[in-house]
DNA sequence: AGAATACCAACTAATTTAGTAGGATATATG
DNA sequence: CATATATCCTACTAAATTAGTTGGTATTCT
């Protein structure tokens, strides 16, 4: 299970937005350059991040985006969840975590892959930006 | 981050193995039918399986697959790592966890995206096949 | 002998991914 | 006001991955 690349320039992204915190709107260019992600690919990427209201953005000459709250207030997983979907779920498993491998579907699995998907979002959830700084 | 067919697939027919643990080795046939999955699908899973020493299989009539030890035993990130590679790990780290997104990589998101890879093997070492039947 | 099983390799269609190209719109600043 | 710097938007593309199929071979129980 590995993060795409969406999602890792994503969180690089972001943990440089929250490094840079005081200094109010950093230009999507900056960033590229920073950490080597092609421009196209990261207006895409920080327009998810908008759409979820992580990220808050200015136009124009000194514009560019800033976090939409305190590096302590934003966590791993909206991050994450953001840019590649409900985070840890399963292939046969829909956005409210209800499995549907099967049509009989009592499917003995649903609350196994449950568990599995609720401990990982627990423990993204529990990182803040903050604390990867 | 959503779980590949592969591992779904996978941890499902673990499972199904690990509910079935008593009765020795099932075939795939059986899995494949129970589980709803395409046979020669479930026959490269199984490779993997078995290469990562998940697995035991007998061939020939009455043969099959058993896990290779008990289901107290068989972590979840087992599985996933198995079938999906290093579980939790990032597009521009390796499998030691370097992180090589730069050249002249210092760089300041390494700590970071380690911290989240350790949080989610974490969590999925955490769970036995035994807690998922 | 025959049936059931693991095991193996090649091929394919569909999807996703990462990246490019070219522009339109907005705004701070000289 | 003009210009440079931004966000924002759409369409295209090459490469990789994924899920699945097909057609076998080798092994072993009954």
């Amino acid at each position: 299970m590995k993060f795409s690349t969406r999602s890792t320039y994503g969180l690089r992204a972001m943990i440089n937005l929250a490094q840079n915190w005081q200094k109010g709107s950093i230009p999507l260019s900056a960033i590229a350059k920073n950490e080597n992600i092609s421009l196209g690919y990261l207006e895409r990427i920080f327009a998810v991040l908008k759409k979820a209201k992580l990220v808050k953005s200015e136009k124009g000459a000194s514009g560019g985006y800033v976090l939409s709250s305190s590096p302590g207030d934003i966590d791993v997983y909206s991050i994450i969840n953001a840019l590649d979907g409900e985070a840890s779920s399963f292939h046969c498993m829909d956005e409210g975590g209800k499995v549907y491998c099967n049509e009989k579907c009592e499917c003995s699995v649903e609350p196994a892959l449950l568990k599995i998907s609720q401990a990982i979002s627990a423990a993204l959830k529990n990182i803040k930006l903050k604390d990867l700084i």
